[in-house]
DNA sequence: CCGTTAAGTTGATAATGTCCACTAAATCAG
DNA sequence: CTGATTTAGTGGACATTATCAACTTAACGG
């Protein structure tokens, strides 16, 4: 097996992963938050309140595209976002505790998903899997 | 560490690899191909003759985005197709001399790339990690 | 045969990605 | 201090990809 193929089997995981969210969690949907939206508020939930460019290296996406998905959420009433006070440049983002709400619920479908793949590999295997991948990233 | 981390090593690797190919490897862009391509022509180098029914599952996506993925790929050049002779409706898609000569550089630069990234483990772990993503996808 | 299913195709539309130019705030050099 | 240079974020324009539904044709099963 080449390293090329790991490649392939990681885009797979993520589809696999999308597709058993869309069938599975219909209710993840309900404030209109696509994907990208999901893991940007999963991220905040992880980092708590960062600044916008820290946000953008985290999901390693366009910086344009980050300020048009913050703003999309904000305007759903799911995050917030304020000037820093040590520097006018930066404007730190963070949940709202509407989209705390909707996050925690995203999670819970997303671990119910993601538990349901990892079915065929053991307990013990899931966490190796979690650290092999963590140290990687 | 919840299953929901997992979710989000997953799309942020996907997103290294991504962005590791685009810097490092302009060359694979020389055709056009696009990451969807790029894909497509691996998981061919793989499989070989197969259906495009089958290739779509394998890619996990649209049936209707294949369709145009593939027609892409076809009049570059890259892959050609033929009616099967033993059921009319399915259509087996194959690469070209053309293709393979694509795909073989597009590979080279896939696994520099991914050989990077998997630079801060060790090569025993490379391959649990591959182990372990292949008996779940 | 005729109804049904499966494989592909097409169209329309939404969501994301990418690239480039631009503003404003901070930093740095002199 | 002042002007040049970086840095964070925004906006526009465009390409790629995703999603969903309607449709065609071929196979299959009674």
């Amino acid at each position: 097996m080449h390293d090329t193929d790991l490649a392939l089997l990681i885009d797979r995981f993520m589809r696999t992963i999308h597709f058993g969210l869309q069938e599975r969690a219909p209710g993840f949907d309900r404030e209109a938050v696509g994907p990208g939206g999901g893991i940007v508020l999963m991220t905040l939930c992880d980092a708590g309140r960062i600044s916008l460019n820290e946000l953008t290296k985290r999901v390693a996406r366009d910086k344009s595209q980050m300020t048009r998905m913050i703003r999309s959420l904000e305007t759903k009433g799911l995050v917030d976002r304020e000037v820093s006070p040590d520097d006018g440049r930066v404007t730190l983002v963070f949940l709202t505790a509407k989209g705390e709400g909707v996050v925690r619920e995203l999670m819970r479908a997303v671990a119910e998903v993601v538990g349901e793949i990892l079915e065929p590999i053991s307990a013990e295997e899931r966490l190796t899997l979690q650290n092999l991948l963590s140290r990687v990233v």
